[in-house]
DNA sequence: GAAATTACCGACCGACGGTCGGTTTGTCTA
DNA sequence: TAGACAAACCGACCGTCGGTCGGTAATTTC
């Protein structure tokens, strides 16, 4: 189980950067099977023994996306011993990637509707929502109690202006939004 | 020119009743233009004269919806003359109505990617962020140049917890978190 | 070398969103 | 009030798309 299994891999990879690329520039709804099939040089039944579905091909999309991102955090948050630091240079780094219209299109936009919330949230929980709620436990700032519900708010609130950036906002202006909206977060009176 | 336009516009009501109702238990893509047709009573010639589309539809419903909700916030914070409280009470109430599941599929989960992030930006505007927007302007408590984005990640933490609230989760710890959050933002240090 | 497994093929299907030519039914005006 | 006009409504039809299925070829296992 050797030369088939790589050959194997080696489509599934084809097709997905194909599909990455694709649902990134037109959308889910937009990117026809047909339209990969066509790229990948491969056929109907070939892919459709690979991915169960169209859905299935997503979350593999997806699932690759989120822990490409997750890599590029880990080594922005690298070496950092202040956990208030640490969580800074986190989100700011996930703005930064969130810059990339891959990520945007796939991972803000589409990946609720597509996968529905809940499988969406189960997904999140294992990629960048750990990391932050982990980040900002560290940090001692946040009452137990609200650890959980104000992780997810501040996610949320990332998210938006990484989206907002994303969409030709000021790069700088927003930058020192989201670390003026951390600072009043962490501080606690 | 007036038993025609009543019997187009109570057409155009009952379809977006219906569809309102679809949309909301099924979301906007296992919701078929059919199931409306057989529901509604209707021809399919007859829903294409008066909605130019499934999307064009849909943006009707989501008009409507948001609409419903502005109206409901008002009356919640009517009276208030303390900014900040107006702010918190609006943002509660706005959590409360968020458990409603239409309000949920509709708004939070379907709307973005179904109208696509530029279209439905610019239509929050005009409902809960243009809400938010003036009454977090008022309180004084975020400087001018972070009041867009503010607002922005400010509404954004608000509905994930709403979404959080809604599915399963405890409806008094929300609320209390969701104060937390405020009263952190709002104190300028 | 036979059996089993895996990669791959492509014709076909049902469902769906959308179109279009046409009919009916009120409304306005000459 | 007759006739032009437009709006409401009808339903057959179309192209596209996601998904299925019976099959072939190639490789691995026993």
């Amino acid at each position: 189980m050797n030369l088939k299994a790589e050959r194997g891999a080696a489509t599934r990879d084809r097709v997905l950067t194909i599909a990455t690329r694709l649902f990134a520039e037109r959308g889910y709804d937009d990117t026809s099977i047909e339209t990969v099939l066509q790229e990948s040089g491969l056929s109907r039944g070939a892919l459709y023994h690979h991915y169960a579905g169209k859905e299935a091909l997503f979350e593999a999309v997806l699932e690759a996306t989120e822990a490409a991102v997750g890599v590029k955090i880990v080594q922005a948050v690298r070496g950092l011993k202040d956990p208030a630091q640490s969580l800074r240079a986190g989100v700011l780094a996930w703005i930064r990637l969130a810059g990339d219209p891959v990520v945007q299109r796939i991972v803000l936009i589409d990946a609720p509707s597509v996968l529905g919330w809940e499988r969406w949230r189960a997904l999140e929980e294992r990629h960048s929502f750990g990391m932050l709620k982990s980040a900002l436990q560290a940090t001692g700032a946040v009452p137990p109690e609200f650890l959980d519900l104000h992780a997810h708010m501040l996610l949320a609130a990332v998210n938006e202006s990484a989206l907002l950036v994303a969409r030709g906002g000021d790069h700088a202006t927003a930058e020192a939004a989201v670390e003026e909206f951390l600072r009043r977060l962490l501080a606690h009176s």
